[in-house]
DNA sequence: ACCATAATAGTTTTT
DNA sequence: CTATTATGGT
């Protein structure tokens, strides 16, 4: 162990050796926080800490399961044994399993993804007769999701008069009843969302203080890496487990947080000190990873940012290169430069694939990367995006599986009960779904019920269904005698779902088919992986929980040589020789939708601030004039991002041109020019619920535009409303001189005023197009 | 109940 | 442009 302390500086060993009581550790791009973490966790054990005592929370399972390794490498395998280390969905969804029935849920619940969430929600919204034009399902689950984050359960919201009339005013006045209908249904249909798991866990704890006990005895130390990204519910989950020991250990960097879209909340970070009594504060502020070049043009860009913790990124490394910026015409040629820059180097520099990462703001840039990727031939990975197991064939056959685990499953059965078709429709379901609700049961006990109800089934019907339950059951007989990859061959099978795709023929049936033949690849894998596990009985269930909350970096081996496509939240904690940042346009990053407010665009910059630190030798970022967005061809600005890195850190290898473009102000206004009050209030580090916007879509303007061309300009040639703007103001206007507003009316963009001019009379002005000032 | 075709809405970021 | 949904005919 000794050995392994004096391979670290000064500033690491320091939390490392730190004894009892809370410390937060300040932790710099690439200063070697998961060195720190390893090693305070091995020297904690070799102190005589039992693993069993200690809680790691990370942000993803692989960081978990290597962060593992390596101290079982350091402390001995056996002796890691029983550390609890994983991302908090994956810790806590094991604790519910253990504790979950005392709220009323079964150990074998569902974890809903996602998109079950919002095919739920979209029923439901449905059911309720409700205009879905208004009630959008996203928007819907979106809402009720940062709910849950903020730990506000469907009783808070009916006792929070505020967050209800925000969504009234936002036009949704059944918020509440949706949400109240959305818990509802998981519960009797035994399942959890991703949120959930944080809420239910809060609650478990907080109901019942045998439980609270019961863990705070277990996880005497905690450690929490990527402490910035923690929303409200992990946040009291935290607080709760360590309040009676106060071995909490937190690491993170303020100037990475950038998951504020999913509630982190990053003043639980910056009020660590006040939350905890005798706080010790560390810093790590080397940096091992990249170039000075790289690390002072970080340093330059982050500098902009005015809420941020004091600190200074420095190393010891070379110069480097400078970072370069280059300029396509479109984003298919933006694709050829990577491509033909990432084969150079390649030859150049003898370095392998897996060197090499490309990020970019969203997903939907990876294709034109991708193509040119495989037209040089060069073999790449795309992370994220539409996971695998997120595919529909893919889905079907896990629908399957779990509702041999948990036939109450509502939305696995609603997907595969006439898949493959056996004449089950839509009215029969909408009948077993009325009844569900009414009886307050879930489906498949009502239709093991039918004969005692009478639901104007015809009898046909009525035996396909029987027939369709029998199935299930005899799957779960199956079940009980063997391992996972055995059930699903043989549900594979007997379901049909290879044969359909097998006999549609098409590529497209092929490739699904294939998909599937992984799939089952990859729960064979999984069975004899956990024959080595200790306790693990290689059954579906296990398979099922590991799939639920896995991401495509947890599934990454690693062992075949491909350049790394991934978005910048998804390259977080990774590293790189060489890095491309593709994309770097206004509108696309910082993207269009953050650019509002201050604190918005800050996040937009600690993004940016991220993936450049990602970069060890060499960043590259590039950006084009045009760009096609769905499927037209746009005009592109460059990101005012470039203009903020200090020019002594850069080299522009396609000179020169200075963006004319000016800037979207900053002003806390919607796209309307009102002011968004509840907007405002985000500002509150205490409500982590994000405004309610209503921007019209783009097909609505589009639908505007041929209906009332005047009402549909873009936004760029609209007034900004200046808020100052009342009835009384004086207003200067450019042709009609001083007047002062008499009357205010409209909304949006039929925002008008009427104005008394002192020379040119009385005016009726459309704002949008007025150009006037106010000047008292 | 099912299929084919037409319309239409949608792109931030994720556990 | 593409994925999802609406429609209309069998």
């Amino acid at each position: 162990m000794e050995n392994y302390i004096n391979q670290l500086n000064d500033a690491q060993r320091a939390p490392v050796l730190h004894k009892d009581g809370p410390l937060i550790v300040i932790a710099g791009a690439g200063s070697g926080k998961t060195r720190v973490l390893t090693y305070r966790i091995a020297y904690l054990m070799s102190k005589g800490v039992d693993s069993f005592n200690i809680l790691a929370l990370t942000f993803t399972n692989k960081a978990a399961r290597e962060m593992k390794a390596r101290i079982s490498a350091i402390v001995g395998s056996s002796e890691a044994k029983n550390l609890m280390m994983g991302t908090f969905h994956s810790v806590f969804a094991k604790l519910l399993r253990y504790d979950g029935d005392k709220l009323g849920f079964p150990s074998n619940f569902t974890i809903y993804d996602t998109q079950d969430s919002q095919r739920l929600i979209a029923s439901i919204i449905k059911e309720m007769g409700l205009d879905k034009d208004i009630y959008k399902y996203k928007q819907v689950q979106n809402r009720i999701s940062s709910y849950k984050n903020s730990l506000i359960t469907v009783r808070a919201y009916f006792n929070d008069a505020e967050l209800q009339e925000a969504d009234a005013m936002a036009k949704r006045p059944r918020m509440g009843d949706i949400y109240q209908n959305y818990v509802d249904r998981c519960f009797k249909a035994g399942a959890m969302d991703f949120d959930d798991l944080l809420l239910r866990t809060n609650e478990l704890l907080n109901r019942f203080p045998e439980v609270l006990a019961k863990y705070q005895d277990r996880f005497r130390y905690i450690l929490v890496d990527e402490y910035q990204d923690t929303n409200h519910s992990q946040y009291l989950i935290v607080k709760a487990l360590s309040d009676k020991f106060q071995n909490i250990c937190v690491v993170g960097d303020d100037a990475q947080s950038i998951y504020s879209f999913r509630g982190a909340n990053i003043s639980n970070i910056l009020n660590f000190q006040k939350d905890y009594d005798n706080v010790e504060m560390y810093r790590l502020e080397q940096n091992y990873r990249s170039t000075r070049n790289i690390v002072n043009a970080a340093n330059s860009i982050i500098a902009k940012n005015k809420n941020q913790l004091e600190k200074v990124v420095w190393t010891d490394n070379d110069d480097g290169n400078a970072i370069k910026i280059h300029r396509s015409p479109t984003d298919a040629e933006e694709g050829r430069f990577v491509a033909g820059s990432i084969f150079e180097n390649r030859m150049q520099h003898q370095m392998s694939n897996g060197s090499f990462a490309v990020l970019y703001r969203t997903n939907s840039q990876s294709r034109a990367i991708e193509d040119a990727l495989r037209k040089r031939d060069i073999p790449y990975r795309i992370y994220g995006g539409l996971s695998f197991y997120q595919r529909k064939e893919i889905k079907d056959v896990l629908s399957y599986l779990r509702l041999v685990i948990n036939p109450k499953d509502e939305e696995a059965l609603k997907r595969v009960i006439n898949f493959p078709a056996r004449g089950i429709g839509q009215s029969t379901l909408d009948k077993l779904t009325v009844a569900a609700n009414h009886y307050g049961r879930s489906i498949i006990e009502v239709i093991e019920n039918l004969d005692k109800i009478n639901l104007k089934i015809n009898s046909g019907t009525k035996n396909k269904l029987v027939d369709f339950t029998n199935m299930i059951k005899s799957f779960q007989i199956m079940n009980e005698t063997t391992d996972a990859f055995t059930l699903a061959e043989h549900v594979a099978k007997k379901t049909g779902i290879l044969l359909e795709f097998k006999k549609d023929g098409t590529p497209e049936g092929i490739a699904r088919m294939d998909n599937i033949e992984e799939l089952l690849n990859g729960i064979k894998d999984f069975v004899e992986g956990q024959k080595e596990i200790d306790g693990a009985t290689g059954n579906i269930g296990e398979f099922l929980e590991d799939v639920a909350l896995a991401t495509d970096l947890d599934n990454d081996t690693g062992d075949d040589d491909r350049v790394a496509l991934m978005t910048i939240h998804l390259a977080k904690g990774l590293e790189f020789p060489y890095v491309y940042i593709v994309g770097m346009e206004e509108d696309l990053f910082p993207s269009g939708m953050s650019m509002n407010t201050r604190s918005e665009l800050e996040e937009e910059r600690r993004l940016f601030y991220v993936a450049l630190t990602r970069a060890e030798k060499q960043a590259y970022l590039t950006y084009t004039q045009n760009r096609y967005r769905w499927g037209k061809l746009i005009d592109a600005e460059p990101s005012r991002f470039l203009e903020e890195i200090d020019e002594k850190y850069v080299e522009n290898l396609t000179p020169i041109d200075k963006p004319t473009y000016r800037y979207k102000s900053l002003i806390d206004t919607d796209i309307f020019g009102d002011v968004d009050k509840s907007k405002l209030r985000q500002v509150k580090p205490t409500n982590g619920i994000p405004p309610i916007t209503s921007k019209p879509s783009e097909n609505q303007l589009r639908k505007l535009r041929k209906l009332k061309p005047e009402l549909a300009q873009p936004i760029g040639n609209t007034n900004t409303i200046d808020p100052n703007l009342v009835e009384g103001s004086v207003i200067n206007h450019t042709r009609f001189g001083r007047g002062r507003v008499v009357k205010l009316e409209g909304v949006g963009n039929d925002r008008k005023a009427e104005i008394q001019f002192e020379s040119a009379g009385l005016k009726k002005l459309l704002l949008r197009f007025a150009k006037l000032d106010v000047i008292g």
